[in-house]
Parts: structure tokens; C-alpha cells; sequence
RNA sequence: GGCGCCGUGCCCAAGCGGUUAAGGGAAGGGUCUGCAAAACCCUCAUUCGGCAGUUCGAAUCUGCCCGGCGCCUCCA
């Protein structure tokens, strides 16, 4: 088994990815804000840590995945403000869109279950449990009553800030120690209840918001920061293996968990850190303000095949900058084109696709292609290259198309390979799809199954009356159906 | 000011000191086909932003220069 390396944000270098507890791998990944349908940009992120949860399983590792649901609208400076700083939450819910909510509540409930569709079309895997910040309140005020006492947090006329004098490690992730966050080119909101400018909200006094909760400090709400330092632990423990998101989420958000909760325990906090690169679109910029953000629905209602998108969105590894471009998204499409044609050669061997096969077989093909798989894992325990992963998924899917004609044997191979491919990559086929499986049955065209219209054509074709099969093809596929004359037969399928 | 990434064929992209510079897309040619589609086969960088240097040997290391970009602000 090859070692699992990958990028360390904290030590600045790559690093074999050690669990506390042998093979078995304790993840956090930080979630998104709910107030808005989650874009491309945020499921790359996504799809790097569901790769790191694939690879590990691969290697026969336990798991346990934990990714939170931000459903509190925060501040949107935290960090540096107490007044400076607009609640998400209801500022979507005054939004155009905001019309359709009877409250916040509603409205963040609308884009979780949003944002748990789109999660499925990726075919993210699923975490062991995806806690929501709303109902681990009573845990951040624990936390938070914690680090009073500890001498790490202090009470203000509007809330609990974390002392971060108190905790000289501060800045050791992303670079902005105290001193030089002084120089830092932002505009920092001042506010002198605070001891420092860089103290950060624990708790924010408020009984006007519109969320709220009763505390030792009255009615209000948690801080940003706080809610992921108290679900991470909750879950895994006050030590965890890895904790990913993205960029921006080092500073000041990681940097700040890792002041709160290891003040709180007295323990490092995470033992490996992972943040995946922002990604552009079209060359440009992308973000939520600038408007230009395509979401997974958007991009589904285009047309595109989710995993052609879930393609394109890893066939850069993350860590790189990456433009996302329609282009590349063509490119996506015609691999997993590629692996569709693979499982109904397999189909038309006899074997079902889906079925589970235990390991390659000993056929050439079969030999060839668990060399395939063995290098696509290396790939991906190599700092989860992808770019390398993918091309062995597709050099494999190439062995088999390159069979005239696949036999049992070849077949149960290839239903393997994909099947440990898709685990790995998650490209082949959705795991766990949330639509039925194409009703290949019973589709009508102008009140006739397409197995009629096929007939007909086939019977044109027979008797050399090309114009009229033309016709009939012409017909379908103006309907979405793609025919394809095959020695076995003519068979169709529905288009993207 | 801090932290960091990248410049490889028409496009995307691997490559981390040493055989013929992966792979995909596009393009051109071919096989198959009534014609298509799909699939397969072939062709497609003496060269890796520039200039020095280290080395027996560099796309790969060092320095400088040119160019593109990200985060530190809503945002993954």
C-alpha cells in the first residue's frame, strides 16, 4: 500500500497522513453558510475532501467524516468587528430571493436541502454525521464559559471575545502573527470593547437578532469561529487527524479555531491541515458579490452531466490554481462518455455492471488493469494528483474499449476496475443516485415506445429505404435519443 | 506588509536531476458503417517564459528578470 501524503498547511510542506489511531482517519471540513445555493467554487472544496475520505478508504481505512452546516447567519466580520458586520442570514432573507421565506429559518432550511442535492449529484460521499451549528448552541456556550474561566476569553457590554494575547500560537497557521497582522492592508473595524483589535467574538449579545439564544451573557448568538471548534470536537475528540476547507478559511477562521480550542484543551488541535484553492471561471475571478457564479443547478439545467462536472472540477489537482471554463467541461464529458461505454460493452458481455466483482481477473485485461488502479492510487496518495489519477482511469477504460469483444472473463475484469474507480474517484456512475435509473423501458415518442420506432427503422433499413430510417433517427434524436447500430443490434440511449 | 501558487504543443495538463517530455480535448488521416454515431488505429513539442549559474547531465536545483494569479474583505 502506497503511503498517503499530502499538503500541510500548518508545517508548509507535504507530509505523510498519519492517524492518532491507526487506519482510522478522524476529518473535519468545514461547510457552508446556508443563505444561498453553494456555487462550483465551494464543491471543489467539497470534492478535495471527499477525495481524501475515498483515498483513505481505499487503503482500508476507517473513516469518520464530519462536515458541519452553517446555518446561523454570522457576522460578516467576526474577526474585527463588532459593528461592522452585516448578518448573512438576513440579508438574504430581505433579498429578492429572501421573498419566498416566511423567516430565516425557513430560508436556511431551503438551501441545506439544496445544498444536500447538489451534494448528491457530485456524488460526494456521505459524512458519518453533518451536524448543524443551530443545534450545537449549548456546546459553543460550554466552550465559551471554558475559556472565561481559563483566563482566555472576556466578557464586553456586546459579548465574549477570545483573548488572543492569551494565546501565543496565534498566527501560526496562516502567517498573521500578532505583530504583522498589524501591518496587514485591511480596513479593520475598531471597537473599544475589545481589548485587541484582533480579539475575535465568542459569543455577540443581541436580543434583537433574529436568531437567538439564551446564554450566561443573556440572549444572543454563538460566534463564527466557535461553532466549528465544538462539532469537531463533539464528534472526534479534542485531537483530530485532518481538517479541511477552503483558502480563505485559514485565516482568520482556521487560525481562530485553533486558538479556542487548543487554549481549551491544552492539545494541538489538528494534526494535519488542508486548504484547496479558490477557482476561477472563464479566467475570471468568481465570487458570490461579483455575481458571476455558476452553481451545480445552473450548470444541470445546461445540460451538463453532473460527473462530467464533478470531472472537471478534479482534473486539476487542488491545490493548483484551476480555471473552470466550459471548454473544459466538453473535455470532462467526453471521458466520462468513455467509462458509459465501458459498462454497456460489459452489459452487452453479459455481466452486469453493477455487479460486485471481488478482484480483477487473471486475463490479460484483468492484469493490465489492476496495474491501471494501482497507479491511479498512488496518484492519489501523492497529494491527491488527480490529473495522473484520472488519466489511468481513462488509460483502463481505453483497455477495455480496445477488446473487440469482451468475454466473461474480460468483463467481470472490467466491471471491477470501474467499480474501484468510481470508489476512488467517484466518475464512473453515482453511487447513490437520487433518480431512479433511466426508465429505458417505457419512453414514448408521439404516443409510441421507441422500441417501435426502432423496429421501423430497422425494418427500413432491411428493405434499403434509407431515407426513411434517416427520418426516424433524425426524429428521436431531436427528442434526446441517440441511436447507435451495433452488430448485436441497434440501441439507443437518452442524451445528457 | 504577510502567506502562497503558476508560466510545458491550438486548448487543459503530468513531470520534483538521468531511458523515446504522461494523459485528455480539438484538428488531420484511416478502419468499421447504406450514411451516421460510437469505438479503435495513426499523425500532432529536438522542446519546457527569458538570461545567467550549479552539475558528467536540468523542464526539473540556485540567482536575477519578465509575465499570470490566489488568500489575508463578502466568499470554499
Amino acid at each position: 500500500m502506497p503511503i498517503f501524503r499530502l499538503y500541510d498547511t500548518l508545517s508548509r510542506k507535504v507530509r505523510p497522513l498519519e492517524p492518532l489511531e491507526p487506519d482510522h482517519l478522524r476529518f473535519y471540513t468545514c461547510g457552508p453558510t446556508v443563505y444561498s445555493y453553494a456555487h462550483i467554487g465551494n464543491f471543489r472544496s467539497f470534492v478535495a475532501a471527499d477525495l481524501v475520505v475515498r483515498t483513505a478508504k481505499a487503503l482500508g481505512w476507517r473513516v469518520s467524516w464530519i462536515t458541519n452546516i452553517t446555518d446561523v447567519g454570522h457576522l460578516s466580520e467576526d474577526d474585527v468587528a463588532d459593528a461592522g458586520g452585516e448578518d448573512r442570514m438576513e440579508k438574504a432573507l430581505r433579498s429578492k430571493e429572501g421573498e419566498h421565506f416566511a423567516n430565516v429559518w425557513d430560508l436556511a432550511e431551503h438551501y441545506a436541502l439544496a445544498y444536500l442535492e447538489d451534494w448528491r449529484a457530485l456524488n460526494l460521499s456521505e459524512p458519518l454525521v453533518r451536524p448543524r451549528a443551530t443545534q450545537h448552541v449549548r456546546e459553543q456556550i460550554v466552550m465559551t464559559q471554558a475559556l472565561i474561566e481559563k483566563g482566555n476569553a472576556y466578557e464586553t457590554p456586546t459579548g465574549v471575545y477570545f483573548d488572543v494575547d492569551s494565546f501565543p500560537d496565534y498566527g501560526k497557521l496562516s502567517g498573521n502573527t500578532r505583530g504583522k497582522l498589524l501591518d496587514a492592508v485591511r480596513d479593520v473595524v475598531q471597537d473599544e470593547n475589545k481589548r485587541q483589535q484582533a480579539d475575535f467574538a465568542l459569543w455577540k449579545k443581541d436580543d434583537k437578532h433574529l436568531m437567538q439564544w439564551f446564554s450566561p451573557w443573556g440572549w444572543g448568538f454563538p460566534g463564527w469561529h466557535i461553532e466549528c471548534s465544538a462539532m469537531a470536537r463533539a464528534y472526534l475528540g479534542d485531537v483530530i487527524d485532518l481538517h479541511s476547507g477552503g483558502e480563505d478559511n485559514a485565516f482568520p477562521h482556521h487560525e481562530c479555531e485553533i486558538a479556542q480550542t487548543e487554549a481549551y484543551t491544552g492539545r494541538p488541535f489538528s494534526r494535519h491541515w488542508m486548504h484547496v484553492r479558490h477557482l476561477q471561471v472563464e479566467g475570471e475571478k468568481m465570487a458570490k458579490s461579483a455575481g458571476n457564479f455558476f452553481t451545480i443547478r445552473d450548470l444541470v439545467a445546461q445540460g451538463h452531466d453532473p460527473l462530467a462536472v464533478r470531472y472537471a472540477l478534479i482534473s486539476t489537482p487542488y491545490g493548483r490554481p484551476f480555471n473552470f471554463t466550459m471548454q473544459l467541461l466538453r473535455d470532462a464529458a467526453a471521458n466520462v462518455g468513455r467509462f458509459r461505454e465501458c459498462e454497456r460493452r460489459i452489459r452487452a458481455a453479459g455481466v452486469d455492471p453493477l455487479a460486485f466483482v471481488e478482484e480483477s481477473g487473471a486475463d490479460e485485461l484483468g492484469r493490465e488493469l489492476a496495474e491501471d488502479y494501482a497507479e491511479c492510487l498512488a496518484a492519489m496518495c501523492d497529494d491527491l494528483n488527480t490529473s495522473v489519477a484520472l488519466a489511468k482511469a481513462v488509460e483502463g477504460a481505453k483497455a477495455i474499449l480496445r477488446v473487440p469483444s469482451l468475454d466473461e472473463a474480460n468483463a467481470r475484469s472490467a466491471a471491477w476496475f470501474l467499480r474501484k474507480v468510481n470508489e476512488l474517484l467517484g466518475i464512473v456512475r453515482n453511487d447513490a443516485p437520487l433518480d431512479p435509473v433511466p426508465d429505458t423501458g417505457s419512453r414514448e415518442i408521439e404516443g409510441r415506445p421507441i422500441e417501435e420506432w426502432v423496429a421501423e427503422r430497422t425494418a427500413a433499413k432491411a428493405s434499403r429505404d434509407f431515407d426513411l430510417a434517416d427520418s426516424i433517427r433524425a426524429k428521436l434524436a431531436e427528442a434526446g435519443i441517440e441511436l447507435r447500430d451495433t452488430p448485436a443490434g441497434t440501441e439507443w440511449s437518452a442524451l445528457g
